[in-house]
Parts: C-alpha cells; structure tokens; sequence
RNA sequence: GCGAGAGUGGUGGAAUUGGUAGACACGCUAGAUUUAGGAUCUAGUGCUGCAAGGCGUGGGGGUUCGAGUCCCCCCUCUCGUACCA
C-alpha cells in the first residue's frame, strides 16, 4: 500500500473499534458532565440504507465524537424500529414469518451502519420487535390504560372489502387499494384511542422552553390547534332539545342568521321534519360515501339540505333555520355550527348558494360582496347587535367577544370555552406484526393483564392472509385468542389488534439508557443521569406525528414518576433530504413542438422528455447553449410510455441553432426515477470517510440539496492530498518533512484558524465550513518546508471526527498509541492569531479603491491609518479630484472618505 | 387560501450579523509531468470591456458614509396544511 486506498484501512479500524469497544459509554463514571446525543432510529427496509440517513448519522456521530474528545460523557446509540407494514406485506406475499424478514433487513442495516464508521456503543442496540422491548411497551399501555388514557371507541377506518382488510391511509391512493386498486370505504370499527387531547394545553405550552426549529414548534402548534371562543346553546323551536355550538366569534351572534349540523350529528334524526325527511336521508347517505379527503378536496362548491327545523338565536330571539351540510365536520367542536354570513367566508358562500338571509354585525366591510372577517381594523366596530339582554354596538370585537361570553354564562346560555384541533390518537391496527394489547375480555369487557404476564408474545401462525373480517390475523388463532383470566382462572378471549408503528418508537430513547434493566423501561438512577436528550437529528417528515406521540408518552411517564424531565428531547435538529443529481430535461410534443416551463404546466397531451447530461450542456448568461463538441454523446429519450431510448442523434439537429427551454432541476430519489445513490457503491469506489465528508460538505444540515457525484470526487481528492501529507507515495514511509520541529509562527496560526473555526463551527452544526477550514489548513501545509509533528496531530484531532478512519491510520503512523478519539481536543490560543501588520479596506464614498497596510500596534491609530489611507495613490486620484467632506475610521474594520465631486 | 422558509457565479455553497461579495469545493481554460489517466502540480476563472473603468446578491423603492445583511412594495420557488367554525 502507498496512496490512499479506504478499502485497506477502514475495515481494519472498524475492526479495531469493535474488539476495544472504543465507543463504549461508561455509565458509572460520574464525574464527567453527560451529553445524549440521538439519531432517529431507521426502520430496517429491504432496500437498505439510502444517502438521506448518513446524512443525520453522521452528523451526530461528529457531535458525539466532538463532545467526547471534549471531556463529556457522551450516550450515542442506534437501534431499529422493526415491527411495521413492509414485513408484513412481504409475509402475506411468500409466506416468510415477518421476524425472518426484519432480523434479516436489521443484520443488513447493521452491517452498512458499522461500515460506515459510526461511534455507536453497539451494547445497548435496540429493537422494538424483540420481547425484552416490547414488554415494557405494553406496560407502558397499562399505565396508559389505568390512568384511562386508553379507551375504545368506534372510529371509520379503511375497509377494503376485496382484500378482506383494513388498510392505512398510505395504503390508500384515490380511494382504491394500492395493492390491486380495489375500492375503499369508510367503516366504523371498534378501535383502541389514546386520549392525547387531555395532554393538549401541556404539549402546547411546554414548547416554549425547546430548542427546536421555529418551523417545527409551529407546525406542532398548528396541528395542536387551539382556538379560544365560547359555546352557546340555541334552543330549538317547539321542541326541547338544544343545539350547542362552538364559535370563536360570540361578538357576532346577532349575525347568525341560519345553523348548520353536521351529516352525522346524533340532532339529525330527531330534527329532520317528515316533509324533509328523503332529502335528507339521502344526503346523509352520500356523506358517508364520501372519505375525509373527498369532502375537503371538493370544496369548491358547498352543498346542504334543510332540515325544516327552526332554532331560536338567544340574542336576539330570531327564528333561524336549521340545515345540514358536510362543510360542517363532526369530529371538530361540537359538529354543529352558528353560521354568520356576514361575517365567515364558507357560511357566506353557502348562503349565497342557498339564498339564505346576510346581516351586517360588524361595520367595516361591504357583506353584500363578501364576508368582512377583519378583527383588527379600527373601522371593525359593532353594529345592529342590540337585544334586550344584551347590546355590543359600537364595542370593538374583543371587547364585544368578553361582553357577550359574559352575558352568556350570566344568562345561562352559554360559557367560555377552549377547543382543540388535535384529536384523540386511533392506538390500533388490525395487522398481525405489531405488539398484541396487554387486554383481555372477560364476558365482553376489557381488562388488563397484570404486569407479571408480560411479555405478551405474537402467537406464531400459519398464515399472514388477513382474517376476511376486518380483523387482524390474531383473530383467526383460536387457541390464542381463548385464554382464562390469569386471575381468576375465568374463561376470556383476547384482544386480536395490535399496536401502531408509532408505539415502539415512542419511549426507545429511555431503553437505551438502561437496555438491560428488569423491573422497568429504565431505571430512576440512569434516567436521572442521561436525561433529556440533548440533541436529536432526525428527517422533518417527522416533524408532527412522532414527535407529537412521543411528547405525550414522556409526560405520562413523567406523571407517574418514571421519567424526570417534563420534555424528552431538549435540542432538535432536522436534516435536508438529499435529492437525486440535477437533470436537464427537454421537453417534446408528438408533433415535435418542444415546450417551455409554461407550455409543460399547460401540456395535457403525452409528451417526450429529453434527458441530456450536464456536459452537452454550456450555460451562457441565463441560456443553455450546446457544447459543440458532445453532440455525439447520446441523450435519453423517456416516451410518453415511459420507455427509454439512447440516441446519439437527437442533438446534432440543433448544431448552430438554438437549443429549446431546458429545465434543470432536482427531484427526489425514487426507484421509478432511477436516480437513486446507494451508499455501498460509494463506500466501494471512494470509501467512507469520503462519503461522510461528502455529505456534510455539501451545504447547510438543515437545506435540502441535491446529490453530486464529481463533489464527492472533490472530498475525495481532498482526502488523498491529506494522506500524501503525511505519507510518500512511492515507498509509503512517512513524508521526510515530517519531524520533531518547533511550530513556526505561522503554521500556529494556521492551526489555531483551524482549530477556531471548525470547533466554532461543530458546535453551530456547520459542518460544511468547518471542512472547509480544514482544506484551508491543509492548502497551507502544503507549502511548508517543515511539518511539525505536534502541528499535525492537532490537525489530525480536528479532521478525526468527519474521516474518522484515515485519521486513525495517521494517528498510528506518526507513531501515537491507541485511538484518537480518547485524546483531548486542541485547544484554541486566541494569541496565535495575532498578526504584525493589519490591513484597511480603503472606500471612497463607499466603493472600494484600495488598501493600506500598518504595523499592527498603529492599528488603532486614526490619523496614522488615515494619514496612509490619504497617501495611497489609487485612493489619492479620488481626493484630488474632489472635496473631501467627511472621514469614518471604523477601528480594525475600513476606512472610508466622502467626497464631493469638484473643488 | 393560510402558515413557515428560501432566492448570491456555469454548479454546491461562503460572507465575523451593517464594513473589501463570491471563502472552500465542483466545473471550465491554459501550461507542466506522465506509457496512460477520471492521477498529480502550477496559474487563471462573477459579468462586461483592449484598457481605465463600468455593472453585479430575484425585481422596484428607502434608511445609511457604507446594504447580500435593516425597512416598505412586488415576483418566483420549496416545505407544511387545508371547509377547524
């Protein structure tokens, strides 16, 4: 060996790693300030790992040997998320028990994880599917269960009648089957709930004291959706039922002019006059039909029946019709609505549709041409609101909302109240490879099992096919299903559902604390050392749902003692997803017009796309224009079809002409695409260190970005002129100028430049300049007639963390025992950067025109930089030609003289 | 529609938070070396101009001695969300 051949060290250390368990946390040693740094566990997938996970991995695994290098005790664990669909499908397909197939994919993942370098304390992996895991899953239902925060409740879910089977919303495209696209349709299952609702004002409030992403925060506050208002009950014409309603406007109640129930509101029935009763009945019928989804995507128009009843506004005693209409949702209030046209923009246009009556309450708009919703505006004032209990005219509207919530609850007629968008959590799946419901029914009721019968374990069946029922697989195995009552030795059946993904994955940062322990999912001492997470990196597509069930789980666990903290995860991170490499592409109709951006967004019929590869290509301002001497290469014709075709023709037809709108752009890795990177390749041709140092290189963690092959190649090459600085090619002995030397000023400088902006930049997780300072550092050695050995190793400290197995390699080679990553990490000297001289940027009346150099003890000397800013002739022209009016000496920063044109 | 974020060379991206725009890398050009190279080294590379210079951070205005950075208006793109009363 002489150049740089990953493929020769990296197993070698990764090796070496293993057997001295470099990365093995210590959890005794207490002396030492904690740091828990967490990525988000995969799910072990058939295909493998894809270049988005590196992304996150890595760059936790720089933090988490930064931190150690840095004196922490440093918890950095991996482990998988392994019940789930995927396994499931494939067991339906060819029969292989779902474990088979996830031990497999995790030995897979765990293979590709390990060759890529991660400083993972392999000891305390995880996996969810394993029963020492899920035990403590299904105890944690029990708590749930006991502090009834678990209910069953008959919810809609995707039934699909051909496939005998409930499917998942991503199981469900158009509302057919993805597999086979059979028809779906709503069905009210008996359904496990978590009551994640009562958790809503903590999961909101507590927000505030992370260190999340602005974005994140946002997006949980949206989805927590709270809305402040008041309920009001209308009292229904000759008859004695009420109708309650949650409004966020009470100051407009003198504008509701009709109400509005929901198609499934329990008033339907009794409220629906004979005269109107076809119509409506039928109308409910069609609701039913119609999933979520459709309702919001056809709400173009809005539709409604009346129900020929009259409510009484308790205002001001009007008599208001009643309809229903599927604009108005059950599941979020009360399912029934006061519709204030005037004011609401879906209620004014159902009654312009259905010619129903407009008032004006609030002054300030025009309700004729549309609804005024303006709250703030000082014109929104009050008007024809005056009843005899109560008048709001001339009130502001948050005045007038606190006048009316009060004459509401004085009158009985209503109250404040807060409402949320969030909805309880659906906690089962009728799928076999999940975790079985510590339940069991004894004369049809639930009861929990004792916590000495877990582990519940999955039954092993013969077949995976769905029940036909809609229930799960479980449900066919009589003789698990038909169990006694531990306790009472009574005759019970058990529950057949299962657990969701999103349960595993809710509490595995505790397991990994204490992956052994016995009488918990973890035991008070470790959790009162580990916990919070301190940083968590993971992709944004989990922005929302896991961190949302995750939260809410640690706060049970924290109200029952387990846990200490009031939050899990201190500081998030999420990671850009990585896109496929820019395509340029034509675009051609079948009668040969090629298309513009506009005319492909208009284009309805098939169309050809031209893939051309970056080097036809040679952009001259904002056109592309062909690069003359690659017209033979061939282009990729995609037919409409999707048919491929090579053709080394297609591009010499505009030889000298110009070329059509190309568009470039990136688009998301996917197999149809073919435009998906396999990390194994990129190991195999320029190893790991590369692909680590790639994937922090290319741009912020944060933004998303698309892939680059050459700008691996660019890292790569850098790697190599880092191995040649410290070994001969040609005989692979240390390079001669290696030695014992004393550091020369300038070379300290250069280290502590390093040593300033990679550590600075570590720490504020930009890895992409802080691998830029280090090529800096090595542009500069380059040039050195001496290479200090102690220089070196600090540079070798810093780089460690990103190509952690060259620098073990070096590390060996300039003779150091052990492992680099047990020593300390350099330490910055402020007083290494000082320099002699300082240099001014000169500007006349702002521009740039020249600079001056002064000894650096003058620096701060006004009238000497000044006096010499004068004196510079490139500076001097602009004086001499003009009045010089005003001199702004900022210390240390610029020089700049205004000047007025003319003497 | 609403919410959040972003627009900088041919490309990915820098810019100490108001102080020399384009660090670092890719690509490209020229040269050197090599049997050859997708290897390595040297020099150059925002646009424009022979040059002096001029122009340049999506567009338009403003504040300032000075604006990629601050303020106002507009455009485009990405992500999230969707009849939430």
């Amino acid at each position: 060996m002489s150049e740089y051949k990953p493929s020769d060290i990296e197993y070698k250390w990764q090796q070496y790693w293993d057997k001295h368990k470099t990365f093995k946390t210590d959890d005794s040693d207490r002396s030492k300030p904690k740091y828990y740094v967490l990525d988000m566990f995969p799910y072990p997938s058939g295909a493998g790992l894809h270049v988005g996970h590196p992304e996150g991995y890595t760059a936790t695994d720089i933090i988490a040997r930064y931190k150690r290098m840095k004196g922490f005790n440093v918890l950095h664990p991996m482990g998988w998320d392994a019940f789930g669909l995927p396994a499931e499908q494939y067991a339906v397909k060819t029969g292989t028990h779902p474990r088979t197939t996830t031990e497999n994919n995790i030995d897979g993942f765990r293979r590709q994880l390990k060759s890529l370098g991660f400083a993972y304390d392999w000891d305390r992996e995880i996996n969810t599917t394993s029963p020492d895991y899920f035990k403590w899953t299904q105890w944690i239902f029990l708590q749930l269960y006991n502090k009834g925060l678990a209910y069953q409740a008959d919810v809609a879910v995707n039934w699909c009648p051909e496939l005998g089977t409930v499917l998942a919303n991503e199981e469900v495209i158009d509302g057919k089957s993805e597999v086979g696209g059979f028809p779906v349709i709503r069905r009210p299952m008996r359904q496990w709930m978590l009551k994640i609702t009562a958790y809503a004002e903590r999961l909101l409030e507590d927000l505030e004291e992370l260190e999340w992403p602005e974005s994140i925060k946002e997006m949980q506050r949206n989805w927590i959706g709270k809305s402040t208002g008041a309920t009001i009950h209308f009292d229904l014409e000759n008859k004695k039922d009420q109708i309650s309603v949650f409004t966020t406007r009470p100051d407009t109640l003198f504008g509701a002019t009709y109400m509005v129930l929901a198609p499934e509101h329990p008033l339907v029935e009794k409220i629906t006059v004979p005269a109107q009763q076809t119509v409506v009945s039928a109308y409910v019928e069609t609701a039913k039909k119609k999933s979520d989804l459709d309702r919001t995507d056809l709400n173009k128009h809005k539709t409604g029946v009346f129900t020929g009843s009259y409510a009484i506004n308790p205002a001001n005693g009007a008599r208001i019709p009643v309809w229903i209409a599927d604009y108005v949702l059950i599941s979020y209030g009360s399912g029934a609505i006061m519709a204030v046209p005037g004011h609401d923009e879906r209620d004014w246009e159902f009654a312009r549709a259905f010619d129903l009556p407009i008032q004006e309450v609030v002054s300030g708009g025009n309700v004729e041409k549309a609804a005024y919703t303006d709250t703030d505006s000082a014109d929104a004032k009050l008007v024809n609101s005056s009843g005899e209990g109560v008048s709001l005219d001339g009130l502001g509207v948050t005045d007038a909302k606190a006048r009316m919530i009060e004459w509401l609850e004085s009158s009985g007629k209503g109250e404040a109240t807060v409402t949320y968008k969030l909805r309880d959590w659906l906690f089962s799946r009728q799928r076999y490879w999940g975790e079985p419901f510590p339940i069991i029914y004894v004369d049809g009721k639930p009861k929990p099992l004792p916590a000495t019968e877990l582990p519940l374990l999955l039954p092993e069946v013969e077949s995976y096919q769905p029940s036909g029922t809609g229930e799960s697989p479980l449900a066919t195995i009589k003789e698990w299903v038909e169990t006694t009552d531990p306790e009472t030795g009574e005759p019970a059946r058990r529950e057949t559902n299962t657990m969701p993904q999103w349960a595993g994955s809710c509490w595995y940062y505790l397991r990994y604390i204490d992956p052994d322990y016995e009488h918990g999912p973890v035991s008070k001492d470790k959790e009162a050392y580990w916990m919070p997470v301190d940083l968590y990196v993971g992709g944004a597509e989990h922005a929302v749902l896991h961190l949302l069930y995750a939260r809410f789980w640690h706060k049970v666990l924290y109200d029952i003692g387990v846990v200490s903290t009031k939050e899990p995860f201190r500081q998030l991170v999420n990671q850009g997803m990585i896109l496929g490499e820019t395509e340029y592409t034509m675009y051609k109709t079948d009668d040969n017009q090629f298309l513009d951006a506009a005319g492909v967004d208009a284009w309805e019929g098939p169309l050809t796309r031209i893939k051309l590869k970056p080097e036809h290509l040679v952009k001259k301002q904002d056109v592309f224009e062909l690069n003359p001497e690659e017209l033979k290469k061939p282009v990729t014709l995609i037919h409409p079809d999707g048919s491929r075709e090579e053709s080394s023709e297609f591009l010499k037809v505009f030889a000298g002409k110009p070329l059509p709108y190309i568009e470039a752009r990136s688009f998301k890795m996917s197999k149809s695409r073919g435009n998906v990177i396999n990390p194994d390749d990129v190991v195999k041709a320029y190893g790991a260190d590369a692909l680590r140092l790639y994937e922090m290189f290319m741009g912020p963690l944060e933004q998303v970005k698309p892939w680059s092959m050459s700008g691996v190649e660019g890292v790569y090459r850098f790697l190599k002129r880092v191995w040649r600085l410290f070994i001969q090619e040609k005989n692979d002995d240390l390079n001669p100028l290696i030695g014992n030397h004393e550091a020369e000023t300038a070379q300290l400088k250069a280290l502590h430049e390093a040593i300033k902006k990679v550590t600075e930049d570590i720490e504020s997780f930009k890895f992409n300049t802080a691998i830029s300072a280090l090529m800096i550092f090595v542009n500069d050695a380059y040039k050195w007639e001496k290479l200090p050995k102690s220089v070196l190793k600090d540079f070798l400290k810093l780089l460690s963390p990103f190509a952690p197995h060259l620098c073990e390699e070096l590390w060996s080679r300039l003779g150091n025992e052990g492992s680099v990553a047990h020593h300390e990490w350099p330490l910055f000297d402020p007083g290494r950067l000082i320099d002699e001289t300082k240099t001014y940027a000169v500007q006349v009346n702002g521009k740039v025109r020249g600079e001056v150099t002064v000894a650096a003890g003058d620096a701060e000397n006004k009238e000497i930089v000044l006096g010499s800013a004068k004196a510079e002739p490139s500076v001097k022209r602009y004086l001499d030609e003009g009045q010089l009016v005003k001199e702004i000496f900022v210390p240390n920063r610029i020089v700049n003289f205004v000047v007025k044109p003319g003497k």
